[in-house]
DNA sequence: TTGAAAGCGGTACCAG
DNA sequence: CTGGTACCGCTTTCAA
């Protein structure tokens, strides 16, 4: 900068303002600094500008793994909305383990980013709160029971409730549902379930197999229940890569969707896009999740307000070509 | 810093010391400083270390696109060796386009990382060039003419024959190339396949239909193949994605794999390795590549010397249930 | 408008 | 081993 300075005639500081687009400079000062730094390729230090501002300009993003399509779209909607606000993000990957995520999360804090989303994290309840206090934090797919972070959420129980409906609609009234275990929002999803099936007066219908989220899960979820008496006729599943492995061994069964059975996942990752599968889903709206959380963020880092907010977003749902009549 | 150096009872120069392990500081004062660094929650700040130190510690990762899988795994092998190797690193996603790349690669020039890898450009030569001038880059599935930049690539050539060579040992001998267009090491792939082809005296039945790496380029390529008089036997696709599209409409025009027809794909995505798909398809060592790319950028930071180093992988074959005896 | 000077939170060298 | 001190590169008053 100091080159840049002596090159065009001017002081550091004037070339300082130029750099941040300061209206307060002339325009013939303005650019003879430019074209200073144009010539010797000047490229402002950031590590430097954050400690004299106090401000990076950046968002720290923290998914929970980047091989989950589900994360990288949402990470577009971050992006998206972050870059519109004038910040920058950087992305961290927390490998769907707690250390990974503390790793991930106490880089972005010696880094002094502005402020910190964490997509689906996994860490425990008391680590996240303290996160918390350290940065300005948002959660995507995660509820805690402390205030000390904004979070936005679909509602994992409507999503169940609509994936019932349709089935319903269609004259399902053995519908099975294969649980999520611990992962990010099943909870929601199997009381959603529940519900449902109460209000269409299934109660007595109500079935839930265990499942973990995985491809494999899925498959096993089927064994268990098809070949016994009076299997369902249509299922709901918490997420799509366990709705895979058990469309892939309801064929292997012989079965064929949607003519013998009828079956819904929950997230309308690509992976159910595929032609191939063609499943149809519950749909979080990733993008606007991702604008919204960035908005909650930078509304707090420009007017300093409280933690707290807890926006839920209404999933929709997605038909395709494994749901159809009962027969 | 101060505050800790205060509540020690010792110069802030020896918390200093303190905090980045150094061997010369007592015992006690060592204790001290922890102690009082642990009450006060006192967390370094690595931009102010940066900017005195000149080193980052930080290694800037931008990706091709977050959406494909290829670069989430490619991740890990990166993450896994620089965490090795005392480095952190942050990712950045260039969304697949120059404009998003070229961004990412400002961030991490301006935040001064110490190193930058970046997987699967798209960004031209010349650009790609003007960023190894400004930084130590190595760049993974891109090659330049240039040496401003080491470079890891896969033998996209070797990965052609091995599919070609497996086909062949299956009796095939009608194979046909949907091709991958300007996607990353599609050209070598082609060029592979067509020498490939050359050496198992099938000159005559070299058949190039085009593609361009997604689903639908892949169902478009069966459409041309299949239906015309001789149709091909075997079909390797230059990435797995067109390989899961080609897939489908082969299914959809009633052809059963591997009876009726083979198909291997390029990259051992996790799509290829669901059951539903279970793809015989080309593997690059992804973990491998990222370690490699790495160590490449280590060794340069650490004992400052040229770029223009170039590592070629051997690709593997991975045989699943798409690929059969031909009839 | 422009220039000077005081930090921001560390590191690194040097003398004690 | 420990404390003092000069920066790192940029922002931010404050005067001129």
């Amino acid at each position: 900068m100091e080159d840049v300075a002596e090159r065009a005639g001017v002081s550091r500081a004037l070339v300082s303002l130029v750099m941040r687009d300061s209206p307060k400079v002339s325009e013939k000062s303005r650019e003879a600094v430019l074209k200073a730094a144009g010539q010797i390729g000047y490229r402002p230090n950031l590590m430097a500008r954050s400690l004299a501002s106090q401000r990076t300009m950046t968002i720290g993003l923290v998914l929970n793994d980047l091989h989950n399509p589900f994360f990288a779209e949402l990470a577009d909607g971050v992006h998206n909305a972050a870059v519109d606000a004038g910040y920058r993000v950087v992305i961290n990957s927390g490998f769907g383990t707690a250390e990974g995520e503390s790793g991930a999360a106490a880089t972005f804090l010696e880094y002094r980013v502005d402020g910190l989303i964490m997509a689906g994290p996994v860490l425990s309840d008391s680590q996240i709160e303290n996160i918390g206090d350290e940065t300005r934090l948002v959660l995507i797919a995660r509820e805690i029971p402390m205030r000390t972070a904004d979070m936005v959420t679909n509602d994992d129980a409507v999503g169940a409730q609509l994936a019932i409906d349709h089935l319903v609609s269609l004259g399902h009234t053995e519908i099975a549902h294969v649980d999520g275990g611990v992962g990010a929002g099943a909870a929601g999803r199997r009381a959603g379930y529940v519900q449902a099936m109460k209000a269409h007066g299934l109660d007595r219908s109500v079935r839930i197999v265990p499942g973990d989220f995985t491809e494999s899960s899925g498959a096993a979820a089927i064994d268990r229940l098809i070949g016994h008496d009076s299997p369902p006729s249509a299922i709901f599943v918490a997420n799509d890569l366990s709705a895979t492995g058990a469309l892939h061994r309801l064929e292997q069964l012989g079965l064929s969707l949607p003519e013998d059975i009828s079956l819904v996942g929950y997230d309308n990752t690509a992976l159910a896009a595929l032609g191939h599968i063609a499943l149809t889903t519950v749909n979080q709206p990733r993008e606007l999740m991702g604008g919204l959380a960035v908005k909650m963020l930078t509304d707090r880092i420009e007017s300093g307000g409280e933690a707290g907010t807890h926006e839920v977003i209404a999933p929709t749902l997605v038909v395709r070509s494994t749901t159809g009549p009962a027969r």
